[in-house]
RNA sequence: GGGGUCGUAGCCCAACGGCAGGAGGCACAGGUUUUAGGUACCUGACAGUGUGGGUUCGAAUCCCACCGACCCCA
């Protein structure tokens, strides 16, 4: 046994590599456009500076590494860039405690991940790096905000929004996950404010309509997510006559064909519709109920077992088909921003109606004939499918036909007509917090809303730091007395500043193009680089963003596609969402104990194994329990795999010709490069690492027990090893490549290919199935035809021990397979 | 309630509709080396694919129902 005195020792390569890296510089991507290697834009989402890089980056980075690394080797012109989502609340909060400027704990944060990063071995390209929070970037978002204002994208209004007591700031609806704070899991309540807004249901449709590019390309749970989150209905709007009331009311129903059954009119309790629908008499009662629902919580009112409220608003709206007048109630079931506010409630067949009708005593009337119970009785609504009853002219039609048809009688009336809905609402992104991007905008008494001219731009945030942060339920800007107190560009005049600052999902909106061409003076990007490099061909990041980041980006990118500034319409060809790194089947947390840090994993077994790790635990997508993998195991491969390339490389010279070499070795050394080039890039990184594996054993077996370190077969097993290893555990494939008597650096020493004539086996074994079930195994050549396979398997001693007599059908799939059916 | 993803050895996981003599790994047991432990090398045992139907010559894989887990929307 041939063990090699050498030990792997990870911090010592990685001390001796990384600096070697650093001089090389190997991973730069190529501007010149004269340059014809084909290019490659890989992406991960880029990291928060909160602290150093935890567990969770670890994942990422090193998954994304892999198709990195991967088109390097191929050849390609690769852009992976890195960069920093600096903006954000932390940064100030840690401000405030510490009585310093945000800036301070952001740019130490990202020092430090800076430099975890690099011995991390990610094959970024550094040139490139960004962070948002330099004004050199965040200017470009008042650029951007200033075009979106232009085209009438971005606007201000009032009404009611999501305000976080905790952080003292409004959040976006995707901010908001079952009525808390997507970031501090405080309880969000409800306040009536005026914000600015961008316009993205105006791209609704596109945004639903584009995913039919990315169909195969993303993971079809976050496709799911966001068309839910789109939501898009088709129904009809119908307009109701409100007794005593001079303005009808619409609503908005999917269900147009159950008009007949409606029995009486919600509106949201907390529209200013509904003080103004209500009876004089019955204002008392409306406010004393308004007063009672602004104590629960959003939580309590969007429950579904929550007993149903409400209060007769003394007025009567009429049917429009039917003059049926039904009663007007106030309710928080219904939501103010749902459609208009207000519904026509079919208790028959929409169950919270009935809930709401069986409490105070309603009519249920059925216009559906579903062959069910009548829900009146039941308390069960019927919302299946069904004839039409008890509906005029509608009666004996099918639920579409009724659809349709109601729909031309609303419109032949004017009382009302189809109509498209959707979930999706505006964009709220002005934020009453400091550490983000100042909103570009001037408040003139005379002028109004005045964007800064683009050439006063950026409008850089004053110098605040400590207790003047501190939340107050408006932004600290406004404080900012000297900064606040502007001349109106327009007119001279004396004007304020918009104290605001920029939701940070903005930011990331857009960075993806800045990359492109990152130290850009003259606009946000370069549209020629742009046009070059994107979009992007591989994303990589956490499904937390499926509504948040992936759908403003997309957003960004419709609009900049409008404005002639990008050719793509979609940001993202290809989406990876990787799993979480979890402990013990939970989430590391502090207050569980279980939390596992990154920088002792890399400490106790070296990042090349700790990376291993992350790949080889399962498939990218699937959560990582830290307590069931073994970073020592992926270390002691590590060695072994170490030792292999050591001993062919102290046994043979570079350059020695491999077709000398062991067949039988070499036909492993094939048939894993051929399997592990078509698992990277299918993503099955796990299934790729045990291939390389069985390809360690096997060159292990050959040093000792075949045909020795010194044979040719040896080398070129280790030299493939080295390539394809270099993806994932890049500190140990450089110093093997080395003790292989190559130069550096492996990261661009070129993919190996598999030899077509290796691929082909002398034999192969095919199954012999009676009815089902392997009865003979037959070693035949691969080439055999169907006719001759099938008499062998005829001729077989074992197979016609099951047969009697002629069989009745016989499948061959040669050379692997036939079945005989007797 | 609606939508989605997923159930394979003690555990993590493989498997174009075609051999589960499981690919790989962890843990376990044994052997060789070693003063011993560890390392290294070798060997072994362990499941029949959540349950029930269907399609098919053939189903872990496709379809339906149910059970269970997780995620999104109500």
């Amino acid at each position: 046994m041939a063990v090699s005195d050498e030990q792997y020792e990870p911090q010592a390569l990685q001390a001796k590599w990384q600096a070697r890296w650093e001089e090389l510089d190997p991973f730069r991507a190529s501007e010149d456009a004269d340059d014809e290697r084909p290019r490659k834009y890989l992406l991960d989402m880029f990291a928060y500076p909160s602290g150093d890089l935890h567990m969770g980056h670890g994942e990422v980075f090193a998954l994304a590494d892999v198709v990195a690394r991967y088109w390097f080797q191929r050849g390609y012109n690769v852009l992976h860039p890195v960069g920093w989502d600096s903006f954000g609340l932390p940064a100030e909060n840690a401000a405030i405690k510490h009585n310093a400027h945000p800036a301070e704990w952001t740019y130490s944060n990202i020092e430090t991940q800076a430099a975890s990063f690099k011995r991390y071995a990610i094959s970024f390209d550094w040139s490139r790096r960004l962070h948002t929070s330099d004004p050199e970037y965040y200017r470009w978002n008042q650029w951007l905000f200033n075009r979106f204002f232009e085209r009438g994208l971005a606007y201000r209004k009032g009404g009611l929004v999501n305000w976080c007591p905790k952080d003292q700031t409004v959040l976006a609806n995707e901010q908001v996950v079952a009525g808390r704070c997507e970031r501090c899991g405080s309880e969000v309540v409800r306040r009536e404010l005026t914000q600015w807004y961008f316009k993205i249901t105006d791209y609704a449709d596109r945004l639903l309509d584009d995913m039919a590019q990315l169909e195969g390309g993303w993971p079809d749970r976050v496709l799911a997510m966001q068309r839910n989150w789109i939501g898009r209905s088709e129904g009809a709007d119908v307009r109701f006559e409100i007794e005593g009331r001079d303005e009808p009311v619409t609503v908005y129903t999917t269900r147009p064909d159950t008009l007949y059954g409606a029995t009486f009119f919600v509106v949201a309790a907390d529209a200013p519709l509904a003080e103004e629908i209500c009876a004089p008499d019955r204002l008392e009662a409306l406010e004393a109920y308004r007063a009672e629902v602004a104590k629960l919580s959003d939580i309590e009112r969007l429950s579904t077992d929550k007993e149903k409220t409400g209060v007769f608003l003394g007025r009567h709206a009429v049917n429009p088909v039917n003059g049926e007048r039904i009663p007007v109630w106030a309710a928080d079931y219904v939501l103010s921003d749902y459609g208009h506010g207000a519904i026509m409630a079919v208790p028959a067949h929409d169950q919270r109606d009935l809930d709401f009708a069986m409490k105070f005593g309603l009519p249920v009337q059925v216009v559906v004939h579903t062959g069910l119970a009548d829900p009146g009785e039941t308390g069960v609504a019927t919302s299946g499918e069904g004839k039409l009853v008890n509906s005029g002219p509608l009666d004996g039609l099918s639920k579409t036909e009724a659809i349709s048809r109601i729909i031309e009688v609303l419109e032949e009336r004017g009382t009302g007509a189809a109509a498209v809905n959707y979930r999706l609402r505006d964009w709220l992104l002005s934020r009453q917090r400091f550490w983000g991007t100042p909103i570009p905008i001037t408040h003139c008494p005379d002028c109004g809303e005045v964007p800064v001219p683009d050439d006063q731009l950026p409008v850089t945030l004053p110098d605040m730091r400590g207790e003047a942060l501190a939340p107050k339920g408006v932004s600290p800007l406004a404080s900012a007395t000297d900064w606040v107190n502007v001349d109106c560009p327009k007119c001279g005049g004396r004007a304020l500043r918009d104290t605001d600052t920029m939701d940070t999902f903005v930011d990331s909106s857009w960075y993806y193009l800045r990359y492109c061409s990152p130290g850009l003076e003259d606009g946000p990007f370069d549209v020629e680089q742009v046009r070059r490099w994107g979009p992007i061909d591989q994303y990589v990041g956490g499904v937390e963003h499926a509504v948040l980041h992936l759908l403003y980006s997309r957003f960004f990118t419709k609009v900049l596609h409008d404005m002639g500034m990008v050719d793509f319409t979609e940001p993202f060809v290809r989406l990876l969402n990787q799993g979480q790194v979890i402990n013990q089947g939970k989430a590391m947390s502090k207050s569980l104990g279980n939390g596992v840090d990154l920088g002792d994993q890399i400490e106790k077994f070296g990042v090349d194994a700790v990376r291993l790790t992350m790949v080889f635990a399962g498939p990218p997508e699937d959560d990582i329990d830290w307590a069931n993998v073994s970073p020592a195991a992926s270390q002691k491969f590590l060695a072994r795999a170490f030792r292999v390339m050591v001993e062919a490389g102290a046994a043979s010279a570079p350059g020695t010709d491999a077709a000398a070499g062991d067949l039988e070795l070499r036909k492993v050394t094939h048939r894993t490069i051929d399997e592990v080039t078509r698992l990277v890039e299918s993503h099955h990184f796990n299934v790729a690492i045990a291939r390389m594996m069985e390809l360690t054993s096997a060159a292990r077996r050959a040093i000792d027990s075949g045909p020795g370190a010194a044979d040719p077969a040896v080398r070129e097993a280790a030299e493939a090893l080295a390539v394809m290893l270099s993806l994932v555990a890049p500190y140990v494939a450089e110093e093997g490549w080395e003790r292989l008597g190559h130069g550096p650096t492996i990261a661009r020493a070129g993919w190996p290919v598999a030899e077509p004539a290796l691929l082909v086996q002398e034999s192969v074994t095919c199954v012999v199935q009676v009815a089902g079930k392997v009865r003979d195994r037959l070693e035949v050549a691969p080439t055999i035809s169907g006719t001759e396979l099938e008499g062998l398997a005829l001729a077989s001693e074992k197979v016609r021990a099951y047969l009697d007599g002629a069989p009745r059908k016989v499948i061959v799939r040669a050379p692997k397979l036939v079945n005989i059916v007797p």
